[in-house]
DNA sequence: ATAAACTCTCCAGTAAGTGGAGTGTAAAGG
DNA sequence: CCTTTACACTCCACTTACTGGAGAGTTTAT
């Protein structure tokens, strides 16, 4: 198929599939003629695997690595797992660093009158060092 | 001062403060005999509240703009607030984001073996468009 | 036959820096 | 006074994961 359907066949871009095919994550066939390039069934799956791992926040050298397990039918889950156990706790991380921005930015919004007065709380916290 | 103590006094790297210098964030004088950037108090000032502002998940072009409010003497805390408001319930989305995430990965997890054999859901899963 | 829709390559840019090479300057020790 | 060390400078390239556009060729539909 062409890049068109394989892109919205796996709900990414014509623009990222192109990309991923350039840097050699997936190697759909090229037809020699036309330069269009072939995308079979495999690599549609494959494009399918990126676009839900990378909303797993994956990144592409990870989707790479999973790409290739996923591809060898000897592939072992305990890598699969370490993976996915590391992208846990790095979610983790993000979750406690975000929630305590969300909860300092929300104390200096509640302090705000909102006017327009120059007095704000939240310019005074930030000229805080 | 010199960018060296900026840089610590701001908890910013000097590559970083230098980087601020060159987009026109901050603008300290220059030591035209020996190019050495010279910051005032008031520099160091904006390089803190810049450095804040970025924890805060404010943008470059955003401290640019709470930096010109702060520096305004007649600026109102109305436009302040409604930019923090914004970013909070920005992070309020990629909060139910990373949970929902979180919650995903983690049921794949629970459910994989993780020994050597092939059999994996997690992959079982990305592999399901 | 022609127009619309699709595809291609190549170049440039995004955000917010980081890293390194090569060179000049300042402060401290001997 | 000299040398070593720490610090400063510019400039260029690289990072991540794409996105946008120009200009050109191809396929499909009318």
């Amino acid at each position: 198929m062409n890049i068109g359907k394989a892109a919205k066949l796996s709900n990414l871009t014509v623009k990222t599939v192109r990309y991923y095919a350039d840097i050699g994550l997936v190697k759909p066939l090229k037809n020699c003629s036309t330069g269009y390039r072939d995308f079979s069934d495999d690599d549609l799956a494959q494009l399918q695997f990126v676009a839900k791992a990378r909303k797993f926040n994956f990144s592409i050298q990870e989707c790479g690595e999973l790409l290739s397990l996923y591809s060898d039918k000897n592939r072992s889950s305990k890598e699969v797992k370490a993976l996915t156990l590391e992208k846990i706790s790095e979610i983790d991380a993000k979750l406690i660093e975000l929630k305590d921005l969300r909860r300092q930015l929300s104390f200096l919004a509640n302090n705000c009158q909102g006017n327009d007065r120059p007095e704000c709380p939240i310019l005074d916290e930030l000229s805080n060092a």
